[in-house]
DNA sequence: AAGACATCCAACCGCATGAAT
DNA sequence: TATTCATGCGGTTGGATGTCT
């Protein structure tokens, strides 16, 4: 018996995604669900197998999947669990909710390990600071200008990931300006993204995100809405003025 | 400033497993 | 029961970016 391979071969891209493809993704999924992955990139129009479009969504586009360094809660009980469970990634995932397997196998390997063999290593919110990558796919980023970058490093890298990612992230990141940070929480203008944000009824209706939530018809605008509001608020360190 | 090296992480690959036929 | 298919999981890699010299 000879398996047939998981996708087709010739013609469809691998690599990283461009914002275009996260876009056709969400939409696609939002609209149809995914009840096939393997036929689901051909009904979209994209030009990947079912298997890499499985693993964009899963790993970055899925509603609710925290971004930015983990906590040390978070690694403590990656700590633990490892001890435990071994390499069973998708079950330590399974306790940590926005986390994904593949993230926490990545900072098991390139941080936790080195910090267990070197008990003495900072643990991860001590460790180098670094500029967050800015996609040069990314048709988006490469617009933006370098006191744009510079005026928000949490912003930036929201920017880097994909458009769902940046409403779930908003819960939780901090917009910095001159070593000042204002906690995007404390925006009164930022309502609280639970549960129902990502119901079917909510991404059914436009209409209930607009009420619910202020964000606009659509995705893009809300996307775009909340691109002014850090943009601004990170130049003038105030609460932006919201009309 | 530039090249070499190190680090990080997104994405790929192959295999295992369970469901469907 | 055998075969095929779809999905999930863990290991690995490629390349972008940062740091060092």
């Amino acid at each position: 018996m000879v398996r047939a391979p998981c996708c087709e071969k010739l013609g469809l891209k691998k690599g990283l995604w461009t914002h275009e493809e996260d876009q056709i993704l969400i939409s696609y999924i939002q609209k149809h669900g995914h009840t096939n992955w393997r036929s689901l990139p051909k009904e979209a129009g994209l030009l990947r197998c079912g298997k890499s479009c499985r693993l964009r969504w899963i790993n970055y586009l899925r509603p609710g999947i925290k971004r930015g360094n983990f906590t040390n809660d978070e690694e403590e009980t990656i700590i633990k669990m490892h001890e435990k469970l071994g390499n069973r990634w998708s079950t330590i995932a399974a306790k940590l909710p926005g986390r994904t397997d593949n993230e926490i196998k990545n900072v098991w390997y390139t941080i936790l390990k080195k910090r267990l063999l070197k008990p003495n290593q900072p643990n991860s919110n001590t460790r180098r600071v670094s500029k967050p990558k800015i996609k040069r796919s990314d048709s988006n980023s490469s617009t933006l200008t370098q006191s744009e970058q510079d005026t928000s490093l949490n912003f930036h890298e929201m920017k880097a990931t994909p458009l769902c990612t940046y409403f779930s992230d908003f819960s939780s990141v901090t917009v910095s300006n001159e070593g000042k940070n204002m906690d995007i929480e404390s925006f009164e203008i930022m309502p609280e993204i639970d549960e129902r944000f990502w119901s079917e009824e909510a991404i059914n209706s436009e209409e209930s995100l607009q009420e619910n939530y202020g964000y606009g018809s659509n995705f893009e605008d809300g996307m775009d809405f909340w691109y002014d509001v850090f943009i601004r608020a990170g130049e003038s360190n105030e609460l932006p003025n919201i009309s």
